[in-house]
DNA sequence: CTGTTAGCGCTTTCAA
DNA sequence: TTGAAAGCGCTAACAG
């Protein structure tokens, strides 16, 4: 705070009214050329920086937008802050980042006493905030603006971005097709996300066009949680019907089900082959051998940050997703099958 | 802003003064326990928070600090924004995380933009812009206190906490010729991070403490992130003098270098070591074969920010580091080598 | 196109 | 232990 110059040392530098200089400042139109040159001028010499503080103070707006998170995991919010943080940059604004916790029984408080505290104009929210009910109701009785990274629940409610699961789920389902498979193990993702019917709908969409049946026991319920994964795994390779492959709605799900293999001295994927959703792409780093829809997180993160910013009205986009093979998922030996192998 | 209440409407409702709003809204002493809760009563009841705006208008002090870092790798950055976090918490502090661009030329300007725009009372670096010329003297000529994480020089300027990265890289050297590995590839950081400089030192001193050689071929360059040591494996595996071992300078490479053995068919670590710098514990559990270094980063950070809050004096903290034997790293069997095993 | 005058919601003197 | 008044640096009406 050594030396803070403020709008009055500049207007009486340039010769100008304050109000000049904060219609310079803001971009106005209505300042002559000439003025506005000298204003600028003044300002750099100055080093001058406006206050945000006064700003919000005076004005109605901050320039300020928080995003909102529950930290998973790192790759997950990294791409999530860089989404919302370039978004940012674009627009000029201040980006405050806030993790939370949202199994709290304060969230809501806690939210509420960010917007209030900080006059944010508008709140991102990303997974799972996005479904957390005390900061929806916060956010909702404050009259502020606020978008869903990939909501579950409630779509209409707000703006938001998201991908086609259902589609998602086609393409993979369609993809373990083409590898030659014919009995495709899927398991489900938590009751609550409206994603995983979207997904469980892909898988038989596909089916359905491919003119394989759907086979009630082929599908495993899950949590989106790994020892789903185990769970569903279990299921299917001790079952009757065997799977020769498994889709799993989420990576943690994937992931159980990889272990299980690898406990059975399964090769993934010559005797099993596992394919999976990547919210982060870590799955992808950690399991070479797992195929995955990749979910655009960064870019659905940057589409909502920018529709928030500018304060579009209730406005759904919906983004692309990635069909990243990453071993060569070899057609099915069913031979392989029984086969004890190494590794 | 719906219906943002403020401390007139609070002292209205108690029936006091503003200024003893503002006392029971600091902490102050001087204020009857009576008059106390008619005032806490009034500001649950109205929903009051006060406006940081406004806090910052008329006082001076923010209650906020910024963390400033330049991304490279999303774990790190999470443990660092963790720590931090966690240290404002415990000090009712706000944290502004802001990225920068250590390689921009205007990133000095854009620290001090953000010092003075939003008045934080003081700064936190992170590596590697705790090296970063332009910001170092943006920073000293606005006199707000700044606190370092892990410079790589000028120890002497701020307040800093660190870890003893060559003993570190020693450590780890040590350990794996200990295990009988005489060629152990190694795998630098991004040469903005002081720290790479500091481990490669660590390594070549361990080598040489044991009469063993140091072979340039067997050091690979490489950026903090995935794919680098992916390209590091490829140089060491394929090349002419390949190694038993591969400690890579951070867990983001040492993660990469896993995938290429997997995707190789190579066991480990029974075919060949990986060792890597850890800063979460994540990669350990995903991979229980990697024997790591744990880096205390989000414990580095928290104490960094402590001392910011504590507005401590020049104060220097070394944390200590530990090598994290995971799965018994098998002595070399040579033969294994060139043998390509199923997996 | 430009200037004047009130505040925004708080903290800080200075009194009582 | 409490209160009254004067700003902090800016923007928002209103004038000119």
């Amino acid at each position: 705070m050594s030396d803070r110059s403020n709008i009055k040392d500049v207007s009486a530098l340039a010769g100008v009214s304050v109000k000049t200089v904060s219609r310079v400042l803001n971009g106005h139109r209505y300042v002559s050329q000439d003025t506005r040159e000298r204003v600028e001028k003044a300002m750099q010499e100055l080093e001058f920086r406006p206050s945000v503080a006064a700003r919000i103070l005076a004005g109605n707006k901050s320039g300020q937008i928080a995003l909102i998170y529950d930290n998973h995991s790192p790759y997950y919010m990294n791409q999530v802050q860089m989404g919302c943080w370039e978004a940012c940059q674009a627009s000029n604004s201040r980006l405050l980042a806030q993790p939370v916790d949202v199994g709290d029984a304060m969230v809501g408080e806690q939210v509420r006493g960010l917007v209030t505290e900080t006059h944010v104009d508008g709140v991102v929210l990303s997974s799972p905030v996005t479904d957390c009910a005390p900061v929806l109701k916060a956010l909702e009785g404050m009259d502020i603006p606020f978008v869903r990274i990939s909501p579950g629940t409630n779509h209409a409610m707000t703006s938001s971005v998201f991908m086609d699961d259902a589609q998602a789920a086609d393409d993979m389902t369609s993809y373990l097709i083409a590898q030659g498979h014919r009995k495709i193990g899927f398991i489900r993702g938590h009751s609550s996300h409206m994603a995983s019917e979207e997904r469980l709908f892909g898988y038989r969409r596909a089916l359905d066009r491919a003119g394989l049946p759907f086979e009630p026991a082929l599908v495993a319920p899950g949590e989106f949680d790994f020892d789903s994964g185990v769970a569903a795994a279990h299921l299917f390779l001790n079952g009757p019907t065997r799977p020769s492959a498994i889709f799993a709605s989420n990576d943690d799900m994937a992931a159980g089900v990889l272990s299980v293999a690898h406990d059975m001295g399964l090769s993934v994927p010559q005797d099993l082959s596992v394919a999976g959703f990547d919210d982060t792409t870590l799955a992808r780093m950690v399991w070479p051998q797992l195929t995955t829809i990749h979910q655009p997180t960064r870019e659905m993160a940057f589409a909502a940050t920018q529709l928030l910013l500018q304060g579009a009205q209730l406005t759904h986009r919906r983004l692309q997703h990635d069909l990243i093979e990453r071993a060569s998922v070899a057609p099915v030996n069913p031979d392989l099958l029984s086969s004890q192998d190494l590794s």
